[in-house]
DNA sequence: TCCTAAATAAGAATTATTATCTTTAAGGAA
DNA sequence: TTCCTTAAAGATAATAATTCTTATTTAGGA
């Protein structure tokens, strides 16, 4: 388990410390989507001294080197959307850009999907597709 | 257009006051998922005297009042991720709580759909499904 | 026109995160 | 093993978006 962890490090010349053991560890410990906040509170249990700027910069570090990833929150920085038709989303990997999609063909896809594989103890009220990728510049 | 907005403020009994149809027309103008900064830019050029925190609070009533809906995006409030599978997620709209969703033959219907349909000017990464919906209480 | 609750303005407070700058320590070389 | 270099950590200030607070104003019904 931390032999991956240490292989990982290594392999980008990232220092094995013992800060970055810790957060690994509470990351492999906490389940569902932790916020930096959780990570930071259960790292203090055994690590009390521990920066709350290093454990910032250490999780964009793992994030960067693959070990992580972001999950899209509703909070903070937001941006409206005036379109209320059920349509997606396309974000560009290289710059703010989102734009909406929508696609009635796939929204029956889906939809005829989920009505023969029901999630277990969930009931779904909506669902968004998440497209990321680049726009194409030539054609604006 | 803004006899809809009236009659939309009239139903759930708020003011029509001046600065609600400012904030409706940035709204209506600007484009591309704008954040409360762009909005503001835009009102303040003929509004200059708008505070920030009614545009917040406007904002926040217009949400409320399904005239607008708020974009994820990828900045604050983060939350980590671990698995490094393809997966998605579902978000509960009663709690914070989200949870990973693995789905292979989902997977493999929405690659398929793309092999064939492409996006116009755009280059597909990926692919992710915010499914939001609530959780079965009695099973936990 | 008057009245009252709702809305706005102004600015302080909060919160998550990032930046800065100094000190420490990982880990390769001698 | 010790030394040395540089990345990493610690402490804390700064930032940025948003929310809160409180006094003032105003929409719209009586």
């Amino acid at each position: 388990m931390s032999k991956f962890f240490r292989k990982v490090l290594k392999e980008k010349g990232l220092k094995v410390t013992p800060q970055r053991v810790a957060i690994f560890e509470a990351i492999t410990h906490l389940k569902n989507h932790p916020t930096a906040e959780n990570i930071i509170a259960y790292i203090k249990k055994n690590h009390p001294n521990i920066s709350i700027g290093t454990v910032y910069k250490v999780l964009d570090s793992f994030v960067e080197n693959k070990l992580l990833s972001k999950v899209k929150t509703e909070k903070d920085i937001m941006r409206y959307d005036s379109v209320l038709t059920n349509h997606h989303h396309l974000y560009c990997t290289e710059t703010d850009r989102i734009e909406d999609y929508e696609d009635d063909q796939l929204n029956e896809l889906i939809e005829n999907y989920f009505k023969t594989h029901q999630i277990k103890n969930f009931n779904i009220q909506e669902v968004k597709l998440q497209i990321t990728g680049k726009f194409n510049k030539s054609l604006k």
